[in-house]
RNA sequence: GGUCCGUUCGUCUAGGGGUUAGGACACCAGAUUUUCAUUCUGGUAACAGGGGUUCGAUUCCCCUACGGACUACCA
């Protein structure tokens, strides 16, 4: 082990990660695959997935979005062993619920030196932010030089200090960052990183509010919850540092977590990362569920309800920036946990490519069990067109391969309940002929009298009528299969024929050759 | 602008000082088929550019370009 700071021996502790949104609205699927990460990690070590609900930022708050981060969790299958709702060893989960052990930790800072109380009002920071933009200062921040040009206890008189905490004046505690100090942490993803801490500033503590920020209250839970490894997306590299600084002042450095930054998922044209703004815009979800906003009720579309199902899209989502280093590419979760490691999770952006998940999701589909497809058709069928479960299985098994999702069995398989309205007019007019005509009455005629109606039988029959007629199977399939369908593609149509039955067949091959009359040459 | 991170087929990626640079999705072609789809076979297609180091660099180092993230009393 490298007898560097910033590494330290956590072999012998349990693994416990977690996955700390904040509840401002759907979960996203950047997000989900965070989660993800963290629970393949965390069950490969055979160590603990806590659930933790970051909702420092009341202003924020979104009635349903916490809900919401637990059913996406659910469907995806990744369990937790500790959240608000399981409870655990170091409940609450909730920030708001911890508020009061935060102000402890910023006072001991406080008390160390290494941070202060600002009284700045935001009208006085954005004028500091204003005046050194003016003065062409690259990155106005309250920091080492600045904090002496604001009101602080730093610049204050310690009795003005003293009177203005005792009456009640709105304060913040503010980090004191080094000026001069690089600050180095290790990546598990991406190696050494090198900050100097004239890049940070002093980043608030505590708020006026008197709830910590993300950075104190992450840092104080993830101790206090023993968090070994912080698995988070590379939006959090910046301030990493931060926190690093924050451990070794809070005198916990020896039990620092690792990091690991995760390469953020962009969109499709790689021009920017994906965000839950996104919405539908980009023309796939990117929300695992359906979500409607209850201020605007704007709708948002959800992976499970546009039919992906969850093991297909958690297999999907882990190979977004990580792979196994070998040539399988199906994986059900507990096989994602088995060959899981951080190390082959990639460093680069990852675009985000929707195809791939349909071809999962036909993957996932055809690999069901026929019973189970059966009750999507089953449950997609419309008032008054009834089904029993074994026919639904004998239609779902011979279109299951043709089909991406659950919804597409109703849609294309309609033709099973209801006699086509209409055919494909195209097809009829270059297909249809009189002649193919009078051999599909005789066949209809000679149904009556096949000792079986199953697709072997008729398609015997079909051949003989066929070839007394002198005509080729090739020749007038395409045409009874549009009077059978009324559309040109499909499974085998012997196929269909049993499923929809004889006197089906018959009633609709009456029709079709009538309506179709006019194309007969 | 500043700081940090990144860059292998269109996309996700494997690989790694000497390889015909491998796979998957997508795409194209052929085979099969009663159609479409499936399936099978084959194909197009990549190491961002420039300098080093080296006998040799796509691989290691530097620079440039490009992309991304961050830059709040939001997480």
């Amino acid at each position: 082990m490298h007898p560097d700071l910033n590494t330290h021996d956590n072999m012998a502790r349990e693994v416990r990660v977690r996955f700390a949104p904040s509840p401002t609205g759907p979960l996203h699927i950047g997000g989900v695959r965070t989660a993800l990460y963290n629970y393949l990690f965390a069950k490969k070590m055979g160590g603990k997935m806590l659930l933790r609900i970051e909702d420092t930022d009341q202003t924020r708050f979104v009635p349903g979005a916490e809900q919401y981060i637990f059913d996406s969790l659910e469907w995806c299958g990744i369990k937790l062993d500790e959240s608000p709702v399981h409870g655990g060893p170091h409940a609450p989960y909730r920030q708001s619920e911890r508020k009061p052990m935060y102000m402890e930790y910023a006072l001991q800072l406080v008390e160390a030196g290494h941070a202060y109380y600002a009284f700045d009002t935001a009208e006085e920071l954005d004028e500091m932010r204003e005046r050194l933009k003016a003065a062409k200062v690259a990155t106005p921040q309250y920091n080492a030089i600045t904090r002496a040009t604001m009101k602080n206890s730093l610049t204050l008189p310690e009795d003005e200090v003293k009177r203005r905490l005792e009456s009640g004046d709105p304060y913040v505690i503010r980090l004191k960052v080094p000026r001069k100090e690089e600050i180095r942490l290790k990546d598990m993803i991406r190696g050494w990183v090198m900050v100097h801490s004239s890049a940070i500033d002093d980043k608030v503590l505590m708020k006026s509010d008197g709830m910590p920020t993300y950075h104190l209250a992450n840092i104080v839970d993830d101790h206090l919850m023993e968090i070994t490894h912080v698995i988070r997306g590379e939006e959090w590299l910046p301030s990493a540092p931060l926190h690093v600084l924050l451990y070794r002042y809070l005198g916990w450095e020896d039990t620092m977590p690792e990091f690991a930054h995760l390469p953020l998922l962009l969109k499709p044209d790689g021009n920017g990362k994906l965000s839950k703004r996104d919405g539908d815009k980009l023309g796939f979800p990117v929300f695992p569920l359906n979500w409607t906003d209850p201020v605007s009720g704007e709708k948002s579309s959800g992976y499970r309800e546009a039919g992906y199902l969850a093991d297909g899209f958690v297999n999907f989502l882990a190979f977004l920036g990580w792979n196994p280093g070998t040539q399988q590419e199906l994986f059900t979760m507990d096989e994602l946990i088995e060959a899981f490691s951080i190390e082959r999770i990639g460093k680069s952006g990852t675009r985000f490519d929707i195809q791939k998940a349909r071809w999962y999701n036909e993957q996932y589909l055809r690999a069901k069990p026929d019973a189970e497809l059966a009750q999507y058709l089953l449950a997609a069928l419309p008032e008054g067109i009834d089904c029993t479960p074994e026919r639904a299985e004998k239609i779902v098994s011979i279109m299951k391969e043709r089909v991406t999702f659950p919804q597409d069995f109703w849609k294309e398989a309609a033709y099973f309940f209801v006699a086509p309205t209409e055919y494909n007019e195209q097809v009829a007019a270059k297909k249809w002929s009189a002649a193919g005509a009078n051999a599909f009455i005789q066949f209809k005629n000679e149904l009556d009298s096949l000792p079986d109606f199953d697709a072997d039988t008729v398609k015997a029959q079909l051949l003989q009528v066929l070839e007394q007629n002198g005509l080729k199977i090739g020749q007038v399939m395409q045409a009874l299969r549009i009077a059978l369908t009324g559309v040109e593609a499909g499974p085998d149509l012997m196929a269909i024929i049993e499923i929809i039955g004889k006197e089906e067949t018959q009633r609709r091959i009456e029709v079709a050759v009538e309506r179709l009359s006019q194309y007969a040459k």
